[in-house]
DNA sequence: TCCTAAATGATATACAATCTCAATAGTCAT
DNA sequence: ATGACTATTGAGATTGTATATCATTTAGGA
């Protein structure tokens, strides 16, 4: 069991992260934080972020084609992004896809596109797992 | 207008996207056309791609931390892709998403998350569009 | 206060993808 | 078929995002 440790740089990323009214990427933290902390160093950003992802105190915002973004975690919500600004943004959950797509222009955005991907364990690799454990 | 030539690279990279059974990423496309071509640039691999993309002829598949991968287009489908090794597949489309996501498990998948992005043009960006038009 | 290992900062590295630019090779007009 | 024009190529440099490495620093318990 690892020891968990207290940090300035740990308490100022979620300052950061918790603080900001939209949904920064590490870069955008990065120069938040550098201004109040010059010495910060840009991998113990990426480093902060990825614990607090998996303490599950931020949520982490995939996007395609460009850097992950952040947030802290809330209820269950979708996100979009403007293709121009490549800001992120908050939208609500329903349960029919394309019921939220529609909804997405009620937000005053004009959607172009949407992108779904599923992750999973394919047959093949299910087979392979259960061969390794016996 | 700019003026379409047909090269071999081209027509070696149309050949390997359509008779792929797989959906193949671009490093995968290359490595296939470079033992019958072996002088073909990855850079050219990349570039047809794209051209292909553009015409509407290839469809490109963002997967969330990882390569694009590469599909000649055919009818609406998504796409799932093992989080072990990475191949992608087709599941077939349903209206409703989490529908969808329980027929997953139909194909053979531990179904472990999916994601959705939108993307569009926010409201401050469609203000500053017409701005600049005007 | 001292010890130990977790965390940091600086830098190197990985990886996908694009850009640069001189050389090559399609396509059109003749 | 030939030449001219320029789109395309190949090789390598560059970009952008993120992680790995490692000597140094520092949090926190004994």
């Amino acid at each position: 069991m690892k020891e968990k440790r207290q940090t300035i740089q740990k308490g100022l990323v979620w300052e950061a992260v918790t603080t900001a009214t939209n949904h920064p990427n590490a870069e955008q933290i990065y120069e938040n934080i550098v201004l109040k902390h010059p010495s910060i160093s840009r991998a113990t950003v990426y480093r902060n972020l990825n614990m607090l992802v998996d303490e599950g105190k931020v949520k982490r915002i995939r996007v395609l084609g460009g850097p992950d973004h952040f947030d802290r975690t809330l209820g269950n919500h979708y996100h979009i992004q403007c293709t121009a600004c490549k800001q992120v943004s908050d939208i609500e959950v329903f349960d029919d896809i394309d019921l939220c797509a529609k909804n997405v222009e009620t937000f005053g955005y004009v959607l172009e596109s949407y992108e779904i991907v599923f992750n999973g364990i394919c047959p093949d690799c299910q087979k392979k797992h259960a061969a390794q454990r016996q």
